[in-house]
DNA sequence: CGTTTGACTACGC
DNA sequence: CGCGTAGCCAAAC
């Protein structure tokens, strides 16, 4: 900005992909920003990377008002952990909604995205949107029994 | 109007 | 794997 003259758009396409995260996962800044395409007249290659800070504002602007129709408490940073300061109410409030949604915390306060994070929305939202698929943050279940090496020649 | 700050990340030690 | 630093950009001071 990609001067973001009016942040109400970008904010409000965040809130509705935050929307779509279901009940008891997480998604992370970054996934949301790398799902809304670049503006027209944009070049920049890395506008996905710069606007997890972005979102972090949308969801600081859904917080005051503690809009229930937006689950901010899914959203969390590419590290797992709440980004709030940890000291403060917000932390305290989110972690206890994560809980309350049977979102684990580890020792050190991580949430592990491979078991609890968002694989994205469903493509039929997404492309309805015109939003960018999101990257999943679950690995795909590789659990040993899925051979996707083996060579069919 | 220059500085500082921040619900971010990537990268180097 | 943890902590510090460097980019980045808009907003608040």
């Amino acid at each position: 900005m990609v001067t973001l003259p009016d942040p109400a758009p970008y904010f409000r396409t965040v809130w509705e992909i935050v929307k779509q995260v279901p009940y008891g996962q997480v998604t992370t800044f970054k996934q949301i920003a790398e799902m809304i395409p670049t503006p027209k007249g944009v070049e920049r290659d890395d506008y996905a990377k710069l606007g997890a800070r972005w979102v972090g504002d949308a969801m600081n602007a859904v917080s005051i008002p503690d809009e229930p129709s937006v689950p901010w408490h899914r959203v969390i940073n590419s590290k797992g952990t709440i980004s709030l300061p940890p000291d403060s109410k917000g932390a305290a409030l989110q972690r206890a909604r994560l809980r309350e949604e049977q979102v684990e915390f580890d020792a050190k306060e991580r949430i592990d995205l491979n078991q609890f994070g968002w694989n994205g929305a469903d493509l039929e939202w997404v492309t309805a949107n015109g939003l960018i698929p999101a990257k999943p943050l679950r690995k795909p279940a590789d659990d040993a029994d899925t051979p996707q090496q083996m060579s069919l020649f």
